[in-house]
DNA sequence: AATGAATGAGGCTTCATTCAT
DNA sequence: CATGAATGAAGCCTCATTCAT
């Protein structure tokens, strides 16, 4: 089972991914695979659950690593968006296939938006104990950074063109720091 | 034939484009659709080719539309910004299958890099009148504003969910103000 | 209209021929072509009807240009043969296309059936002046004859391996030659 | 599968092979079908190897079963061309497929070239013990034998007309034991 | 529980032929 | 007469899913 995860893991980021291919890769039969999934979908359900869980933990666990007190806002930042960055370096593919067959599923969508009331408390929260943040609405700020983060992120996994990885990480934790203290609001003019 | 492309269209953004479907939406037969392109690959290349100039034009056009010496940074940025979203938020499905389908092909990654580089050229020489832009490298930070802001409207339509255009395009706008204006940096702190 | 028939000779040849593809090559609009011809087969049947005249009539004139009284068996026989190589040589592809699509045919069955009974006329008369001739039943031989060196230029056509035309044409007449002097018989033993 | 196999055989023979139609004839589905074959040429490929096979040992076991010593050239001969016969009187439709849609390919030209070497060397054994074959080259005449037995028999069974099988059959086996004797040869006259 | 042969709907594409202009 | 855009039946093949063993 968990070998079938792994293969379907493998294949559907080679976007290659057929039932009976996975079947085969994981060392099942068919009728196996079935047994444990009642399609295909569900397979890929499941393969978006464990990276649902692996996100939240990882992006969770960079900021919990972070005491507010000690760190600075670009720190903790710069470690949430490595953490993103490193969840879907491995898989791009797999990354496309989410994104293709599984956005709108209003399953997904619940799941998807519960992790991300879950992270945007946590962050919220790390936020409020910075007091350079000086954004009117840190709920919304905090949405923002999260879901902006993921955008960028999967942008340049998908381009993987020119940029470093070190230089694209330092120039988001730039961009959210800027923004989280406020600069380029009309005040800044 | 231009009936051909408004069907696929339509059926790419629903995720539902067989050839036959499109010719039965188009109104014309299936072998009329085959006189007019090889294969379906072909129409969904044509319908990118058309997505891109769009988006060279549409964006370009923002920016020479404002003039440097009397458009403010943050205005200038929020017109592109704006033009953009317009631009995805009619299919966001047909962007997906443009990112599936197409990402990888070396003749697209081509086109896209060529797309962006005019883009760039046209940005760079906007940022460039402004001086309030205080980044150290103006080329790096261009190509960061116009990827990220892809990246950015691309999830923020694929999400489609609780914030506001406006809000949405406001806020990446003060985004990129604030990260070309230095805000972010270590002077910073 | 002859380019028309070129143009198909060609095709059916490389084994390529579509009716469109033949319009094309022969710079006819595939209307026009439908005014000459009432379908793909009609002009198949049309350059068969030309190959069994120039076979009629190259193999008929290899004989009549080669006096029974001066012209020595074998040397008749050659001269067949020859012809019958020439008229295969050019177009391998398109012989297997007569046999594969026209066999069968009522109407191709009788016109092949006329131009053995004429060639055979001739061969025969041909024969019956040669006094080394030596078999019970020259109308036999000499349909043998007829039928035997077109499936052997066939076979050495399609085969194209090893032996040279002039070999094989030599071994076919030295055949031939024998076999009508009646070696072979019990009588020969 | 094998009946599959026999459906296909019926089903090239009468020249009106669909996979499609192959399966239901073969009481299969159609996706069984391409369980055991990869494409509908690989049945044809299946087929051409049968036949291929069941040549060599039917026309090596007429020889083999004909000892030289007792044997008169002219008997082994006959039996040679009666198997021969056999072989191609069931389908000649099917022949044709062969020749069409084979030829050509290099698997299997050498595949043809290897039975034709087996064969060969058989015959060239067999000839050698039989002391009235009087050619200057037994491997030529071999080779010769065998390729023209094989047009021969082709081009008799595309055309059946007038002959009977035994006169055919008789005719050829003439044929050949005058050329092995040398009879037709510039001695001859 | 596990197996894997079997299923068949449905996708892409070709090409002989027609017919309005 | 010529044109060529349009037609659509028919072919090949894939792959998610089922079910008898």
């Amino acid at each position: 089972m968990d070998s079938i995860l792994e293969a379907a893991t493998r294949l559907f980021d080679h976007g290659a991914a057929t039932t009976n291919g996975i079947a085969k890769l994981a060392g099942v039969s068919i009728g196996s695979l079935y047994e444990y999934f009642p399609n295909k979908d569900a397979i890929l359900g499941r393969l978006f659950e464990a990276h649902i869980e692996e996100a939240v933990d990882a992006l969770g666990g960079a900021l919990q690593a972070s005491p507010p007190e000690e760190t600075p806002l670009r720190v903790g930042v710069r470690r949430m968006v490595e953490q993103l960055l490193k969840l879907h370096e491995g898989q791009p593919g797999l990354q496309r296939v989410f994104l293709e067959r599984l956005t709108g599923l209003p399953v997904v969508r619940d799941r998807v938006a519960e992790a991300e009331r879950k992270l945007r408390g946590v962050l919220q929260a790390w936020l409020a104990l910075h007091p350079e943040v000086a954004v009117p609405d840190v709920e919304l700020a905090a949405r923002i950074v999260i879901e902006g983060s993921n955008a960028l992120v999967h942008g340049y996994v998908a381009a993987d063109e020119g940029v470093s990885a070190a230089v694209f990480t330092d120039e988001v934790a730039r961009l959210w720091t800027g923004y989280l203290q406020g600069a380029g609001g009309f005040e800044a003019r």
